[in-house]
DNA sequence: TTTCCAACATGATCGGGATCATGGAATTTT
DNA sequence: AAAATTCCATGATCCCGATCATGTTGGAAA
C-alpha cells in the first residue's frame, strides 16, 4: 500500500462512525496523532490478556473480535468494517481484556496509541457524545444477546444474524457455517440444518460459502432491540 | 426523608463511583444540577422503551436493572447499589432501550437530567476517565455472560452468580431461588437443584430467602474475566 | 488428472435442563 | 389460631441441540 499522506487520513476518518458531525479541526487532530497500519489477512491483532490499548479505526478489510474459550470454542463479538472502530473501550481500562482482534480481510487501520487518545478526547469533549453513542449500542447489542441465548432457539438466533449480516454486508453473505455458528453460538451442524430449513421454505439459497438472502424481513426479529456484529 | 442540603448531596456524590478521584469543584457542579429523589420499594423507576434518561447515583437502596420478554421471562443485568449509578449511557442513545429498572428496596438517588449531564461532561472532560471505565467493566462483563451461557452449565453459571453476589454483598445472601434465577439466567427448579448439590458438598448453607457462602473461592471463576452484577 | 482439504449435508444418539407436578415448611395475614 | 401466601424441595418427563459419525461435493494444489 502506498504512503499516506495527512489528507488521506483525514479522508478516511472523515467517513468514520466516529467522526459524524466532527469539526475539521478535531478531525485533523485526529489525524494527526494516528497512523496507517495494515494487517494481512488473518494477522492476530490483539490476543487475550496482551493488554493492547491502541483505538484502531479501519479504513478497509474486515476485523474480526472474539472470545475464545479453554475448550476451543470461539464466539464471535462484532466484524469490524471500514467506518468502524476497534477497541474505544481499551485506552480507559487498566485490566486486561478477554476480547481477541483478528484481520480475517487484509486490514488498513489508522491507529491511535492510547496514550495520545486519552488526552484528545479530553482535549475535544465535543467527541465524547460519538464515543458513547458507539459504546451505548455496542453495550445494548450485549444484552440483547443475552436475552436471545435465553430465549431463542438456535433457529431464530441464526435467522436474526443472517438478517443483521444481510443489513451489514449486503448480498450475497460471503460466510460459512463455521462463521455463521461463531456468531450465532451454535455448531456448524446445527447452522446447516437450520439453514437448510430456511432453504426449503426459499428464505434464502446457498452455495459453498455464500449465503442469498431472499426475504430479509421475514429474518427480522427485533424482540429485544438491534443486534450488532 | 429529610430535606438534603448541597452538602449532603456532595457528601454522597464523594462516595460514588463515579466521582473518584475528581476535584471538589466538579463535584459540586454536578451536585447543583442534581437533586434527590426516593423510589420506594418495588416502584417501577424506568420501563423498556419509555425513553427514561435521567442518571441515577444511588445513595441507598437498591434498584434491579433487568431485560423482560414476552414470555413473562426476567433477567437481571445489574443490582445497582449505593455508590453506584444507573442509565450513565441513556443521555447519550437517542434509541428506547430494551433495559427497565425496578427498586427492590426503598431507594434513594441523586438524580442528574440528560440535559444537564451532557453538558456538565463537556465542561468537565476529566470526568470521562470514569465515566468510560465504569461502561468498560459491564460491557466486558456482558461479553463474560454471553460466554457462560455458551460455555457453562447451569450449576457453573449459579456458583459464579453466587461467588460475585458474595464479594458484592457480603454474607448471608438475602436472595430467594426466584432472583437468583433471574440473574443467572435458569429457572428456580434448577437453582435449587444446584444449590442442594452446593449444599451436600458444604459449601454453602440455605434458610429461607438467605444464602451462606461457606467457601467463597470454591465458588469463584475468572475464566472469563470478572463479571459484574 | 489425481490428490487433498474445506465445506456441505444428514442421520443417530444422548444428555442437560426446562417444564410439569406435588407436597411440605416457613411467614404473614386475617 | 386458621388461612393464605410464599418459598423450598424433589420427582418425572420431555425436547432441543450438542456430539459423533459418515458420506458427498467443490475447488485448489500438486
Amino acid at each position: 500500500m502506498k504512503n499516506f499522506t495527512p489528507d488521506d487520513k483525514q479522508f478516511y476518518l472523515h467517513r468514520s462512525l466516529f467522526c459524524q458531525g466532527l469539526s475539521p479541526e478535531i478531525i485533523a487532530n485526529l489525524a494527526a496523532i494516528s497512523d496507517f497500519v495494515t494487517f494481512p489477512d488473518t494477522t492476530i491483532v490483539s490476543r487475550a490478556e496482551d493488554g493492547y490499548t491502541d483505538v484502531l479505526f479501519v479504513a478497509s478489510g474486515l476485523l474480526r473480535v472474539s472470545i475464545s474459550s479453554s475448550s476451543g470454542r470461539r464466539v464471535t463479538i462484532l466484524l469490524v468494517k471500514d467506518g468502524e472502530c476497534f477497541n474505544l473501550l481499551s485506552p480507559y481500562l487498566n485490566h486486561p481484556r478477554i476480547l481477541e482482534a483478528q484481520a480475517i480481510k487484509t486490514t488498513h487501520c489508522l491507529r491511535v496509541r492510547a496514550e495520545n487518545f486519552i488526552p484528545f478526547v479530553e482535549k475535544y469533549p465535543s467527541t465524547i457524545v460519538n464515543l458513547l453513542r458507539i459504546i451505548g449500542l455496542a453495550f445494548d447489542s450485549s444484552c440483547s444477546r443475552i436475552m436471545d441465548f435465553m430465549e431463542k432457539n438456535v433457529e431464530n438466533r441464526i435467522m436474526r444474524v443472517l438478517s443483521t449480516l444481510h443489513s451489514k454486508f449486503g448480498s450475497p453473505l460471503l460466510f460459512t457455517s463455521v462463521e455463521i455458528s461463531e456468531i450465532a453460538g451454535t455448531t456448524p451442524e446445527s447452522t446447516l440444518r437450520t439453514m437448510g430449513r430456511l432453504r426449503d421454505l426459499g428464505m434464502i439459497e446457498t452455495r459453498r460459502g455464500q449465503i442469498q438472502i431472499l426475504n430479509p424481513k421475514a429474518l427480522d426479529d427485533r424482540e429485544f432491540g438491534d443486534l450488532i456484529i
